[in-house]
DNA sequence: TCCTAACTTGGACTTTGTCCAAGTCAACAC
DNA sequence: GTGTTGACTTGGACAAAGTCCAAGTTAGGA
């Protein structure tokens, strides 16, 4: 991650504190944290930043194409810094809990021209639901 | 949609002005609204209809598996009547319109057992993003 | 026609997210 | 180092989306 940071001062961010802590929160893989909880888990390091910078600062790294917004319920946002590798998301219905998945083939191929709508499209998201293990009846 | 109603009666619903307002707004294909523009749309009819009590039909809704509730963006739920026939949703990256589209093939096979975790996967819900030919440059 | 459990209502409240004026500070120039 | 400045941060107010509840209403069976 800290390559990410070298990669923002590059494109002429500012480097604070604030930014670094929360990059530092998104670090690894398998993160998908709401905004709250990265503004929780920042406020641990750096208890006074607040959440409109939390907001401004995942706003930007989206904005970027450093992480990925992923809306896998009706409630709120997760960000995903693991936007660098192609993948999928698996949800358990009971627990709520996000794996990341890799399905094979490449899920835009399945829909035919017809089926576009002179769309221009360019993604394809996919979410699958189920019960994890420690759910299942 | 009366159908639906009638069904609705078979299991025990008791068939309320507003939740007959609520059916009849949800009628038709490719519908997507959210609660509140389900509020305003029986509002028209129903005055005195309240917000809660839409979040709540369309909750029941839901979990009598009648309409879809479809997450395309981190904003307000979308509630999708045409539950009974298997479609995906392609939505415009520029002014949000969504549409019912068919890729072939089922997106479930494409989720390799080994990439399961364990999970028991009954669903999986494709999101195409793109831009529609208003907003295409 | 009456009764009652189920339904609806309005409003208070929570969660999630946005916006803004005022204050602070990283990075550059010297 | 020091100074400067525009970009960044802050807290609080606000907005949008959704939940909850006590009190009032009503569909449908007896």
């Amino acid at each position: 991650m800290s390559d990410l940071l070298e990669r923002l001062r590059g494109r002429g961010w500012r480097l604070t504190s604030q930014r670094r802590v929360v990059a530092e929160v998104l670090d690894g893989e398998h993160v998908h944290l709401t905004a709250d909880e990265v503004h929780a888990r920042a406020a641990d390091r750096l208890p006074e930043i607040s959440r409109a910078t939390v907001y401004n600062t995942l706003g930007e790294l989206v904005a970027l194409g450093e992480v990925l917004e992923v809306a896998t319920d009706g409630r709120a946002r997760r960000y995903d810094p693991n936007a660098h590798r192609a993948h999928q998301h698996l949800v358990c219905s009971g627990c709520g809990a996000i794996r990341d998945v890799h399905p094979h083939g490449d899920p835009l191929a399945a829909l035919p021209a017809a089926e576009r709508f002179g769309f221009a499209v360019t993604a394809a998201e996919v979410t699958y639901r189920g019960l994890c293990p420690d759910c299942r009846p």
